[in-house]
DNA sequence: CTGAAAGCGCTAACAA
DNA sequence: TTGTTAGCGCTTTCAG
């Protein structure tokens, strides 16, 4: 059995100074003389102290922990985003001193089954919810009166801080690059366009399409499908193609589909890039090693994470009432569904922007 | 501001009893008369009481929370599998009112910078180490005196209790099955032949041979490779191809590897199964989507991180010092690798025994 | 800049 | 079966 560990108590007598000035130093908060702030930290190593969380936790009533609310499948797909996502948010979460304490959910919520028991015993300072989930679960999260950090996600109306993808950017990365290489006519693979994200992709899509005086043609543009499967991308391609007259490049709202787009055309007996090109959006591990080679709009998963967690922790500290959104910047890939061997092998990539933050506006 | 909350005070008062009749009822522990019993569960519902888990903690010195130790490598790749193993101890950890802390270590580990902070602050009750980590990381938490369960992991002489794959009784099966098949000329495709699991596998393959009055040929086993990767397995199987007479039929030690057996067997112009039949091990996720779909001993990781949990929580109630370890059978899932088309589409699959937790031999 | 004292909300002997 | 009484180890006023 373990020895009995060393208490701020025997911390204070051996550096000879009362409780609360080792607290002080170990919170690093107050003012402390110098000399004896050395005298308390050489004990604290000598006896290799380490402060209880409980004890804590208890008088200073916070936890020192966050959660992390995910939705299950979101989070055992086989594509690791989510997995990313977490991984970012508990590399920073480590550097900022938080426990992370992830619990899935199902996609129905009831609330008095489902709410996560870290909520109900005050075990959180903050909450990360990651991923669209059902909204009435963020409304009941709400009430607990615990900051509310979204990733990947954003609730119109409800005003949350959150972290995103620069959707919008991302989106006319790629098709600008589309335009660069000289094609006019563009088309548009989507599904589950209600999703916050993906429609901005697609209105990203439509302003630069506008911006370069080009005009959106309905006839262009897929969008009937659900989901954003591979084989509904490839459903939404067959149906391009049917026309007569069909996009010499689409721009697919994300890699699954594009993959699918990809696919189809190798079907028909067309070529990518050669006879219609394709640029997806996510940059999952699949899309470099697909043939050809997808060129795509990178998301820095991690990143997401990582500012979630990082805000997060700012709205804590400061108990700042401040709604803020930020966006986390891509990176157009180019590889060989858009380039000829050559070009491709010389790609670049470009950065969609900065990291910005913005005051929600009112 | 959230109203306060109420506390065992609250409901002492409200029930008109004393704390710690409260705390007895909320803890199941004691004799309290069912009378009292009800009354206090009835204000406790009344008045929306949760414990707070740091007062508790504090008090009962313990916390409430389990430690997860995973490999970064491991968790971020991109087939699931220890993401898997997370959320069957998440859910197993919900049921037993536990929260899991979960962590990442690197594949080298400093002691001084790189031990958890949950195992400092003491604010876990109990650790769980999914996969094959450092052993200088194990020798070094087990010095903080909390119980340790290994899943999917062993190690040697030090006695951990642990809850492992049947890699043996997988092995046997899909041997077996080859057998069955009437294959005699049966290869071993593996690598990192090293490591517990595998190595065992690799026995379970020899054994099966001998049991049926076959040798064991060295000309076609291939396990110098030292991962286990799409590319390993193609190269160990291009060897065994390179002698004149090779094998009918192979087990791979994992599918990743089997999936490289078979890309390299059509690369010489062959086919599977009917040229060379090929089994894998895990049951990935793309098993079912490679072309023909691949035959292969299907582990349950769920099940892995649930009985982790499990074990692990019997251990920190009973304070029991007995090292168990727990085998978690494997199904054998037969399809198109092995079987012609016909017998394919009526599959079995057949489990490898059923769990079953074995006292160590000291 | 430092110390004394009062809890934080709960559990766990020990009495009753 | 229930109540009383000490703390658990730390933070946090508030004096000094």
């Amino acid at each position: 059995v373990a020895l009995k560990r060393p208490t701020i108590k025997d911390v204070a007598r051996q550096a000879g100074c009362s409780l609360s000035t080792v607290s002080l130093v170990i919170n690093t908060s107050g003012y402390v003389s110098e000399e004896t702030r050395k005298r308390v930290l050489k004990v604290v190593r000598e006896l290799g102290y380490h402060p209880t969380r409980s004890a804590r936790g208890l008088a200073s009533r916070t936890s020192g922990n966050i959660g992390f609310i995910l939705r299950e499948d979101h989070f055992s797909q086989a594509e690791p985003f989510y997995t990313k996502i977490f991984l970012g948010a508990e590399f920073a979460a480590r550097e900022h001193h938080y426990y992370i304490l992830l619990t899935t959910v199902g996609n129905r919520f009831n609330e008095r089954t489902d709410t996560p028991r870290f909520l109900l015993e005050r075990n959180v300072d903050g909450l990360i919810i990651a991923g669209k989930v059902n909204l009435r679960l963020v409304d009941s999260f709400e009430r607990f009166g615990v900051p509310i950090m979204l990733v990947d996600f954003q609730v119109k109306g409800k005003r949350f801080s959150s972290v995103v993808i620069d959707n919008r950017g991302g989106a006319r990365a790629a098709v600008t690059h589309l335009l660069d290489l000289g094609h006019k006519n563009i088309g548009f693979v989507g599904g589950d366009i209600e999703h916050p994200s993906l429609s901005e992709r697609f209105e990203g899509y439509q302003e630069t399409l506008r911006d370069h005086g080009l005009e959106v043609q309905q006839a262009f543009i897929e969008i009937r499908e659900r989901d954003t499967r591979i084989a509904n991308g490839a459903e939404s391609m067959k149906r391009l193609l049917a026309h007569a007259r069909h996009p010499t490049a689409v721009f697919a709202v994300n890699d699954a589909m594009a993959i699918g787009c990809m696919r189809q055309i190798k079907e028909a007996g067309l070529r990518t890039p050669e006879d219609v090109a394709v640029v997806g959006f996510d940059d999952i591990e699949m899309s470099a090693l697909v043939e050809p080679r997808l060129t795509t709009v990178h998301v820095h998963k991690e990143e997401l994470g990582r500012l979630g967690l990082e805000r997060l922790v700012e709205i804590i500290d400061t108990t700042s009432p401040k709604i803020l959104t930020t966006l986390v910047p891509v990176e157009l890939i180019e590889r060989e569904s858009t380039l000829d061997r050559e070009r491709a092998g010389t790609s670049t990539a470009s950065v969609s922007g900065a990291e910005e933050t913005v005051e929600q506006p009112a």
